[in-house]
DNA sequence: TCACTTCTTGACTACATAGTCAACAATTTA
DNA sequence: TAAATTGTTGACTATGTAGTCAAGAAGTGA
């Protein structure tokens, strides 16, 4: 009953998202998400609160949306090997947007300041870890993976790798710089 | 002639880095300046010119001073391992204070929007991967460190490997977890 | 002592932006 | 068609802050 929202609220996540991507959490005024969405301030208010409750959201479905592209890659019938040297690929192309990492960049930006973010974060990197640990698991078992250290370990340590090319990309290193230390990173886990 | 300035200018300057370290560029306002230096906003604009110009001025200081402990570790009578390992430690102790590294922070405040910051950003790591490179050329000398990669390929990867820990540390991440990834890290370069 | 110069101070301007409010529009159901 | 309900809109409030200005304070040198 009553007058129904005009616009889809799952686009207007999706999109706000993107904007907080793009320029941070407190870089992005209304007026940006407005211009973005089309979609004006005071129903943004109705339907998520306040700006960092909005927020809060966008890292929620970027946590989904990553993981469950890291999950499809994990469940693919390829060597350990392969899906590793594909996610490498694939960063290597993502890197290319200057964006970075949505978590990594609201971790630096937060800080340890805001329990809900930092959860988020912990968590998003947490699941990534253990997708990460799952290849590594399997590559262990099939002798093509070192196991010279536990795959909790490798997995963190990738992690960090990865990490750290984020940002490299966002303080303007070339991808051959990228590309370099991505693949000296990924070869310390070959046995 | 005239009135005499009434405080240090390399003092301020010091002081108002840490403030840009702990809090960021935007974060900062004159009021936290002159909370913690008791340099009055004009005084500032006087000595300094605007925020920019005085954030700038702390970058370099940061990147000189960080650059001297850097190359005083270098030039010590000790082993090459043993330096790389002094390295890591003191990454550790450091990491407690969860404010990151100043650059690393201000790369990813900035992106690459400002020149001349990313300039600062870049000379800075440009600078630290080169201390880093002779430690590890002297390493390789002595048959320390593995000759697999190249001593320019070393030094980034274990640049990428420190920044991935000063993004741990600033999402919450426990002194174990970043002692453990570091630990990982460094042992790639044994021959 | 006095003129001159530079520093210091607080008030002021201009602007951006998060969040609120109340009037109005659009839709459903009786 | 009319009442009820909910979405939409633009104006409004409150606040924080970068940067400016002019008056006055505190030194220096003749």
């Amino acid at each position: 009953m009553s007058r129904p929202r005009e616009f889809d609220v799952d686009r207007v996540l999706h999109q706000s998202m993107e904007v907080f991507w793009n320029k941070g959490f407190k870089a992005t005024s209304y007026e940006d998400l407005t211009r973005t969405t089309g979609v004006k301030k005071q129903s943004f208010y109705c339907v998520f609160n306040d700006k960092r409750t909005l927020f809060l959201k966008a890292l929620v479905r970027y946590r989904e949306h990553s993981i469950a592209i890291l999950e499809k890659l994990e469940a693919q019938k390829m060597s350990p090997l392969d899906k590793l040297e594909s996610l490498r690929e694939s960063l290597l192309d993502e890197e290319v947007s200057c964006r970075g990492c949505l978590m990594v960049n609201s971790a630096m930006e937060f800080g340890t300041e805001d329990d809900q973010v930092t959860g988020e974060i912990e968590l998003m990197f947490a699941e990534a870890e253990h997708v990460l640990e799952k290849i590594i698991i399997s590559g262990q078992e099939q002798q093509l993976i070192t196991t010279r250290y536990s795959s909790k370990e490798l997995a963190s340590y990738l992690h960090n790798a990865i990490i750290g090319a984020r940002i490299m990309e966002k303080s303007g290193a070339s991808r051959e710089q990228i590309e370099a230390v991505l693949r000296v990173s990924f070869s310390l886990i070959s046995p």
